[in-house]
RNA sequence: GCCUCUGUAGCUCAGUCGGUAGAGCAGGGGACUGAAAAUCCCCGUGUCGUUGGUUCGAUUCCGACCGGAGGCA
């Protein structure tokens, strides 16, 4: 069987991804499946800025709004989860579209890197977080050179996370985390990626797009939602930028006008680290809204010229 | 009108007992394989308000002027 073709219209956050992405599904019969980690769960539609029914002109979406907040979920469960979606898209005779900007999503997609059945294990993340605060950094990253030298002499000591998850990798599987990256690829050839990035050529405009988004986050109830979701401790949904940030109003320990800045900032470096993970990838064809006429129909050139190539197996 | 304080990075401010300057915030660049809207790393040249003077040398001392804040009338 061959490769799916599928086109992945990513970018930074408010470039316009949503609106593109439902024109397109219109003018090529596709539809879409979100590429977002924080859009997968319900509770916070606000401040995920998910698309809602008048958004999404009929066109299906999945991979939206469907987790419990306190649940978590991983790149594997959502590259599997995903795969089956474009698979079945595409047995309808329809165009796949993946819409969205978590670059590691969208990055493992369009790869087909391979995750093999692994699991994480929450206990051991803890208990390791524990060994980690008594031994330090220095030690944890000593201990961890016996094992795996690569991540060891790769990793900051300040990097926590990453220092912790090659433990982790190593104690569930016996492979170190190079090593078992290493085995990610080279397998079966899922999807064929088509890859078109929306973003603006002067940072300012993006800049004035994400202020203005959540000013109208802020109309919507937004801190509605953020009293809401702050009851629900723990899980992924925790992480969207958005409730933490306001938090500090509905907690009365910074005025409205502080923490709505706070959401502003957090979202523009949100938007800056996604613009530096896409830009790694060469594959991408990038459309400057700022500087197109009709961003629409600027992709839809690319994306014909794309159906028409022939399939790559 | 007079007196005092003040003018240094986009912002708030340090500092140089005279040898052309540095923090926080903002901002910029980068990394990234199972928590990723997360996690982490790196980056500070700017007419030191303007203009004269003193000096080998002034952002630093002195004068004048311009802008800001406060006080006295």
């Amino acid at each position: 069987m061959s490769a799916i073709k599928t086109v992945f219209i990513t970018g930074p956050t408010a470039s316009g991804k949503t609106a593109l992405g439902v024109a397109l599904a219109e003018r090529f019969g596709g539809e879409i499946v979100s590429a977002d980690s924080m859009q997968i769960y319900k509770g916070i539609h606000i401040a995920s800025a998910a698309p809602d029914e008048a958004e999404m002109r009929g066109i299906p979406h999945y991979m939206l709004e469907f987790l419990e907040p306190e649940q978590s979920f991983s790149v594997a469960d959502y590259v599997k989860a995903a795969r089956e979606r474009i698979s079945e898209i595409n047995g309808r005779g329809r165009l796949p579209l993946v819409v969205g900007g978590t670059g590691l999503y969208i990055t493992s997609l369009a790869d087909n890197t391979e995750f093999v059945p692994e699991q994480t294990d929450p206990e051991l993340r803890k208990s390791l977080n524990k060994q980690f605060d008594e031994i330090g950094a220095e030690e944890m990253l000593r201990r961890l050179s016996q094992f795996d030298p690569d991540s060891a002499a790769r990793l900051h000591p300040n990097n926590r996370r990453r220092i912790i998850r090659a433990f982790e990798v190593y104690q569930l599987t016996g492979h170190t985390v190079t090593s078992r990256n290493a085995l990610s690829h080279g397998g079966v050839k899922y999807i064929e990626p088509l890859m078109i990035g929306v973003t603006f050529r002067d940072r300012e405009r993006l800049y004035e797009r994400i202020n203005l988004r959540a000013e109208q986050m802020l109309e919507n109830g937004i801190l509605q939602e953020t009293r809401a979701a702050l009851e629900r401790k723990g899980g992924g949904a925790l992480q969207a930028i958005g409730h933490k940030e306001l938090s500090g109003y509905t907690e009365g320990r910074l005025s409205l006008e502080e923490a709505a800045e706070n959401l502003k900032r957090q979202t523009r470096r949100y938007a800056k680290r996604q613009l530096t993970w896409f830009n790694r990838d060469k594959r991408i064809n990038w459309i400057y809204a700022d500087e197109t006429e009709d961003v629409t129909a600027a992709a839809a050139v690319i994306i014909e010229k794309f159906l028409e190539g022939k399939d790559t197996v």
